[in-house]
This record gives structure tokens, sequence and C-alpha cells, in this order.
DNA sequence: GTGAAAGCGCTAACAA
DNA sequence: TTGTTAGCGCTTTCAC
């Protein structure tokens, strides 16, 4: 590869010059001698070397981006919107792992970035607490993280990025309620992350504002571990028998899924137990990914506007690289239900039996 | 952050003594030197600057990886694999691209690696061909394709990691035979990679095989574009209309979809034509995409393991990357057919009507 | 309008 | 056993 004192010799000109035409500062040199740099650089195909340009400028076009599990389709939505709108946008490419939700893997990968110079991250849905990334921040990274409030009343070092998840639970609850329903489960699985408690506030309100208090019921499966993709179904798939085994006269006769993927295995797992969805079960989803569509019955879901989401996160991740006396932010997307299949009026007897 | 020359001072020693500790030349010291310097690196929680590093050895630990989509499960699911054999067993990181199998953003992606300093790249399942990455190799890239096999009797400057497609359609398509399907369609997208023109002759032989050659079609399907994920279920969706279309004595009793995906599509699309899935028709996949067993009906499918082939494109990149006089090879694995619920008989009246 | 020189943090001969 | 030295390719004052 071709080196900046090769355009220079080329060129006839010094290094400096070169570097200059390089930097934008075309203003600084006569037409020719530019014109003479840029005819040099395009016949020896020359690319400047990130690595130089960046230990002597602090910073590389890279962004870390950490998500669970790149496998979970919801996350592979959002990275792939990441990585596209970065690159296309503003010529920066992405550097991803997958942290399994453990809080060794995190803070491994953020001392990575760190080593390789990269100063913008972004955060997907993480367990780990907050004050591992503000002190991500102190160590000057910037850091949006997606999926998480800012927790109330403390200004916070860092970017947020969220869709409204009370609101996406409430419009999925009063779905079901409007359709019938008076005994109603959310499902989730154990690690308590905040997006889940604002959907089981979300749930809670709803339920509440129908009077079923006593009707509405959280269920949390343990997961073996926290993989976030096959995992998530999994649990669900495994929720979906116990709820199946309850007594007819009992059991909900919807649940609202803490997501797609819990929905998902929570279909799959009703039907091993030989119960009909929407017939003898309705069940709701959350995150609208794009196989609901496919399923049989199609899933009711809560839509996200994943490209605006990513659009903001990194719009706020290069501004605040640019300047870093922007202060940091909350951004709220609001969600939006999409009715398909799997919602039905309760199965006649039971809702009798009441 | 602490730099080498602060642990120098530390710990009493140059720079140089540092660098060898760092470098695993901790035989070149006193023990007790040794110990001085570690307790200094321990104390300034030191991490050596990777980017000084790379710039002076030409190295630095990160891989590149190419996929058409990250928000395809499949790709999401090998890519979750490599990330984390990469990182766990050799501290690499990942650069990630999603291509849309695009040529121009395919070339630009290796610009910017060769640019970052990365010399490993994988590539997944790239429409372009072959030339393109050999010169890659020139350029002194170290490359792995996954889902390509090599052009025979050519001997390439790439490593090829890929699944027996001949033998994985062969067995989806002997499943159907065995079931007593003798209209047979493989339906897949229109452009054609290597991987999809060997599927097809599995599927041919196995047809022919069994006396089948004018009942088995292949369908081809145009892509608006080619992103891979939700794309290809769409094709499917609309490949699905059109088989449904046909009249129901020539229409086939069974579909072989070139991926999962495809797969899920194209139940979806029949189910809407008012066929049922596998009573009206069969349809298998190939993948096993997690999801496939979540379906309604649970998909019959061809497995790929996907873990071991991960296993082997990581440990080919390190073994060349470490040593570049090692020889590119071919890795072929073999599937293996798993029989869920989309495969059953034809139709009896159609099947008289042979 | 252009170039010389210093230096970013590190490694690896080579000296001592 | 340890330190000195000379860069890796680039950017950026500061002179000219």
């Amino acid at each position: 590869m071709s080196k900046i004192q090769d355009v220079a010799s080329r060129a006839g000109v010094s290094a400096s010059t070169v570097s200059n035409v390089l930097n934008g500062r075309k203003d600084r040199m006569a037409r020719e001698t530019l014109a003479r740099v840029e005819a040099a650089i395009a016949e020896l195909r020359y690319r400047p070397n990130t690595t130089a340009r960046q230990l002597k400028t602090g910073h590389t076009p890279l962004l870390g981006l950490l998500v669970p599990s790149i496998a979970n389709p919801m996350y592979g939505a959002i990275a792939r919107e990441i990585e596209t709108q970065a690159q296309e946008r503003h010529g920066f490419r992405i550097m991803i792992g997958n942290t399994y939700r453990d809080k060794d893997k995190e803070a491994r990968f953020f001392d990575d970035l760190m080593a390789h110079g990269v100063r913008g991250v972004v955060i997907i849905s993480s367990l780990v607490d907050e004050q591992h990334f503000e002190s991500a921040g102190e160590r000057g990274l910037v850091v949006v993280s997606y999926d998480r409030r800012a927790t109330p009343g403390v200004d916070s070092g860092i970017d947020h990025v969220s869709v409204d998840n009370f609101e996406a639970a409430r419009l999925a609850t009063e779905h079901l309620i409007a359709h019938g329903h008076r005994r109603l489960a959310f499902v989730t699985a154990a690690g308590i992350t905040m997006s889940r408690r604002e959907k089981i506030s979300g749930f809670h309100a709803a339920a509440a504002r129908a009077g079923l208090t006593a009707g509405a019921q959280v269920i949390e499966g343990t997961p073996h571990n926290e993989y976030g993709d096959a995992v998530m179904s999994e649990l669900g798939r495994l929720e979906a028998a116990k709820i199946a085994a309850m007594p007819a006269g009992q059991r909900p006769t919807a649940v609202l899924a803490v997501n797609d993927m819990m929905a998902l295995g929570l279909m799959a797992g009703l039907r091993e137990a030989g119960l009909s969805v929407p017939a003898d079960m309705s069940v709701v989803g959350m995150d609208d990914v794009f196989l609901s569509a496919l399923m049989q019955p199609a899933l009711t879901t809560v839509h996200l506007p994943v490209a605006e989401m990513a659009h903001t996160i990194v719009e706020r991740l290069m501004l605040r690289l640019a300047d870093a006396e922007v202060p940091t932010g909350e951004f709220m997307f609001q969600p939006s239900l999409v009715s398909r299949e799997s919602v039905a009026r309760p199965p006649a007897s039971k809702s009798k039996s009441i």
C-alpha cells in the first residue's frame, strides 16, 4: 500500500501538503498544486492509514456495539440499521461484541475498545448496572444506551434512546382487554431490566384501569443462562407448559410476552400442550420482529421504529464525538400496535365461568 | 490511560523492559525485575495501546466479517459463533459489515479493512465473484470464505469452509420422495450463488435417482433487492402464491426451499392461499435456524453444524495469519436431516392423479 | 503557498 | 540483564 510520502514524491510536494488536502485544507495551496496532489492520490489508489492517523489524532472512525447476542433477530435488526447508517452517513465502521449479559464480558469489551482507541459506543439492552457505563463515560468514552431509560432525577453522562415501554405494554394490554379478556398474564424472564420493569407497570396500569387488578399476574421464568436468542423462546416454551397446566377456570385467557421471541416460544409451547392460539388463548408480543408476521397464527405485537431509533443513536454519537460539550439526553420513541391473528375473544365457556 | 513509559518509570526500568514482559520475553530479565514490572502494570491498570502497537508490528487483533445482512437469523447465528470464538480463544475482536450482496459495498469494506490494518477476513455467502476475493488475498489479506465451494481445479488463495450443499439438498429431496412425493419443486432466489447451484444439483440427482426427472422443477423468484433477511421470506411468500395458483393436478406436492427463511415465507404464503402444510403440501427448508422448531407446523429442515464451522473458520484464519506459508484448503461439513412436522404423504387424490 | 521537524505509543535490533 | 535508538505513517505547528 502506498503511503503519504509516495503521493508527495509523485506530486512533487511535501507530505505536509498532501496531508493538507487529505484533511480538507485545500484553500492553503495553489489550485494547480491541489490538482497534482489529487491526481497522484488517484493514480496510486492511495488510502491514508487509519492507524497512523489515529496515533496522531487520537480518533478512529470506529464505533463499539455491545449486544447481548447478535443471533437474536431483534438485536440483529438494530445492529444492521446502526452499521448501515454509521457507515453510509459518516464512514464509521462497527466493532461488535456479544456480551451474553455478562458483566465481565462487558468490562473486557470496554477495555478493548479503549485499547483500540474507539471512543464511541452503543450499548444495547444490558442488564448490567448503569454505574458501570457512567464510569466508562469518565474514561473518555461517549456512550449511547438503547433500551434503558435514564434513572429519573440523575443527570447521566450517557445518552438514552429507548421506546416508551410503559406505553407499549399498555397498548398491548388494552388490546387484550378490548377483546374481552379478564384474566391476563405478563410473561417475562426473571432478570429485571429497566425496560422489563416499565412494561410490567404499563401492564398493571392498563389492567387497573379496567378494574382487573386481581386478574393480572406477572409470570417470570428463570433462564438457565441469559443469551437472549434461542434461550428466550425456550423460556416461553417452558412457561407455556406451566400455564397450560393450570386449571382451565383459573388459567389466564391471554398472555402478553415481554418480547416477540418469548411470544414465539409461548405459542409453540401452548400448541404442544394442546391449546390453540387464539381460540383457547390469545398471545401478544412486543418488538415486531419481521418473523412475527410469518407465524401461524401471525403474531399480534407492538411495533418499534427501529430505523428511526438507530438514526438517533448514530447521530447522537457523532454529535457528542465532535463536541464534548453537547449535553446528554433522553430520546424516547412511541410504539404502535400491530394487530394480526393471535388475539381473539376469550373462549366462551371460560369467560362465563368468571 | 497510562502508557508504557509510566509503567517503566514506576518499576524503575526502561520502556524496552516493559515491552519485553508485554511480549512474553520474560526470560530476558531478573526475576525480581519482572515482578516489579508486573506489579506496576497491575497498579496502573495498564493496557498497551493497540494502535501504537499495530503501527509498529503491522498487526492488530481484529478480524473483518462480511455478511449479506446481520439481520438474517442464519448469519446472526454464525456471526455470534465466530465473534465468541475469536474473542475467547484468541483475544480478537470483530469488525462487521453488511454488504447487501453489493459489489461496491464489499469493495469499500475491504478498503477500510486495509486502512484499519486488519489482515484477516471472513466472507459469508457472497454473490460476488471469487476473483474479487483472490485479489484481496494478493493485497495481503488472509481470507476465509464461508458457503462457497472452491472453484474446482483452481488452486485458490483463500480458504473455503462450507457445508456439503449437494448432500443437503439430496437428503431433503430423498426425504420427500420417501414420503411418496412425485412432483417436487426446488424454490430459490434468482441470483445464482455457488451454494445454490450445488443444492439444485443435489435436488436433481435425488429426483433422477427416483426416476422423477419430469416431476422435478426449479422455481426462481426474483427479489427486488437481495438483502437476505426479510426479503428472502417475502420472496417465499410471493412464490407460494404462484405455486398455489397452479392447477391442483399439476402443482408440486412438495417444495424444497433453498433455506429456512425462504421456507418460512413459503409456509406463510401457502397458508394465505388456503393450502395447508403438510396436508396439502409438504415443505422442507435448509439451515435449521432455531426458529424453525417454533413454527406451526415445525419445519423439517437440514441441520448445519454452525459452531464447528465457525471453529474451523477462526482457526484457519489464526493459523494463516501466524504463518503465511500454510496452504489454503477446503473444509466441507456434513449436514443432517431434522425431521419435524412440515412433511407428510401427498394428498391422496392428487397422488392418484399422476 | 509550501516544507521541515517533532512526536503520537510502541517494538526490536543492537549496545552496553 | 537492561537500556539506547530508530522508526512505524501520519498530522500539525511554525518557519520560510
